[in-house]
DNA sequence: AATGAATGAGCTTTCATTCAT
DNA sequence: CATGAATGAAAGCTCATTCAT
């Protein structure tokens, strides 16, 4: 399997680095290749094409960022605590690595349709995350149960990346971290019964 | 004035029309002065370059819409009014001219840093606009007044982004501004006095 | 006829000055008219193209140059002296006239093949005159009979073009007139009878 | 080292032959490319863009130029023997090589302000060599010592180089070679010890 | 006679991908 | 497996010229 191959991990690597530096549009293969320490060909031996590495640069970023979540989740009993602890690593994460922020909060946004809509597949494990907390809560009376899962998750999902992206092109010049309980606050609020 | 000769609304809508129907990275400016009806050249006689006519397309349309959206928001007294209008309209706009849409969600968020920038600038009017609910609502003790407005403002331009790009990713198969009454009722659960 | 017309000279000066200051590459017909003061189309009522516009430039001042040059000829008798004064009002009307000098010793010799032949056409009025210097020369005995006129015109035209263009290579810097006389005594060894 | 790589010289090669042969406005890369047999695209691993192909070519041609020069002047003794060297071997190699002399006489000179700048680089090698050969005629009390080298320099170079142009603007129609004594007897006369 | 908005052909350069070594 | 030289398609922008007013 290509993926467990140390080159392949190195290139993954490489294009964030070099794609959160250089943005996406000057984020040329042969850069790519450079900074992994490989020839541009060898790109093509673990790659199907560029848009293989920048999906493949999300599905990595993103299995490990669902991985951590998932665990300290199930550390959890109650929606809340979960919500809580959904918002805090979110914020956590991008805060611990700021080329991933800017990789997946501006520049893999300028990939064109087809591209994301691959990406898109990646992020429903996370969205189906987010569900499963909504369906915990409502479940266990905590969350109103006639709401629409799907709205409550947008809120919550539109709420934490706006509240990144609004961050990062502020040139993440506050801690975003601390904005979790206020932020889990809002939302609890948007969700609880009444 | 150029923005008020008819070629140049020729040109951004069919800039619109372009860029909704093949992506961004496939409108190109020969394409555009096609679908407008003009020469090549003509382009560059109102507007500086390619990435002129795609600031231009937003500032045009982002103009009217907060221009419908402050009259809308004056008929109503209350922040919770005002907040449901805001919604309604959000959804409203955008489902009536899809072309719109998709490329307010998706297309032009394909822009490099230095455009999307400038975007922001625009949108600064329209989150602006949104505080100023906020504030309103808080005053008028009708929302927690410890609340961060701009967490507020993120949670609620976050919300209704994320479901109208879910909408717009989901090709528009449902209807959207019917689901403006849940999203309200969402959004204002988190911002109201307990 | 056209080049009695106040328009025509109007524009042949501002597209002296055009070129002199913004370089033959940078001098577009739009450029030549706004200097001129006229319409772009008004160009094209006086002259073919803009081909013809540089024709007409180099015509025109080269026309004047020839016939100043004629007269003061004219005042002297042997053709040492009529050296000394084609050499000193070659370089005075130059010195006199930069802009002048930087279009006839640079930028008009950036045009294509076919408008350079043209340039030669009317610089042959100017060569011919050298001419008659050296066969009076020749005639008078003051000048060696055996020397090929063309050569020795050669070298006089060549040898005051190459100090024209050192002088305008090296921005100006020093006076040029006062070279005149080391010219013509150098020019005048060359030629004189021994 | 690019230069020596067999490319490199295709390219210039190539370069030549198309300048000489369409002018220098005619010449695309394009076309270049073609001509050496190379893709457009292979161009641009061996040159920084258009302008340093042209000045490639000079350098190129014109080093070969001065290296052949400098070794045929170091076989003869005096001045004027030196001079005739110089030239003799100056319209001879560029007899010989047709395309060559089209381009330094005629298509090199189109270029703009700052490439031009770049040429005369090249050429002050070939004007330092003219140089040496008045100083030492001077130290020799061949040449008269009280003659400015620089305007004697602009004499021989500028006799040498209208003469040529006048032989490319008639189409090479007569034996430019042929002038070289006569040129000689010209030139000589001007610098020597009267 | 004069205008100036409109035209559209033309060209340099980039960069993802290939393939001979 | 790995290389990196070579490829060539693709597109934004300029500007001389035209022509309806």
């Amino acid at each position: 399997m290509k993926r467990n191959k140390p080159k392949y991990k190195q290139i993954v690597d490489a294009a964030v680095t070099v794609i959160a530096e250089n943005g996406y549009h000057q984020s040329q293969v042969s850069k790519i290749a450079k900074q992994a320490g490989v020839a541009d060909g060898t790109i093509y031996l673990y790659f199907e094409n560029k848009e293989d590495i920048l999906i493949s640069v999300f599905q990595e970023k993103m299995g490990l960022f669902i991985e951590k979540m998932e665990e300290a989740i199930q550390t959890k009993a109650t929606a809340s605590e979960k919500l809580f602890v959904l918002i805090e690593n979110h914020f956590n994460i991008l805060s611990h690595d700021r080329h991933l922020a800017i990789v997946t909060q501006l520049e893999l946004r300028q990939s064109n349709k087809e591209l994301r809509k691959r990406i898109n597949e990646v992020l429903k494990d996370y969205l189906r995350l987010i569900d499963h907390i909504i369906c915990h809560g409502q479940e266990k009376k905590e969350f109103a149960s006639h709401l629409n899962v799907r709205l409550v998750r947008q809120m919550i999902f539109g709420t934490m990346d706006e509240t990144v992206t609004t961050w990062v092109m502020n040139e993440q010049k506050y801690d975003l971290v601390s904005l979790a309980p206020q932020v889990h606050e809002l939302l609890l609020q948007g969700c609880k019964q009444q």
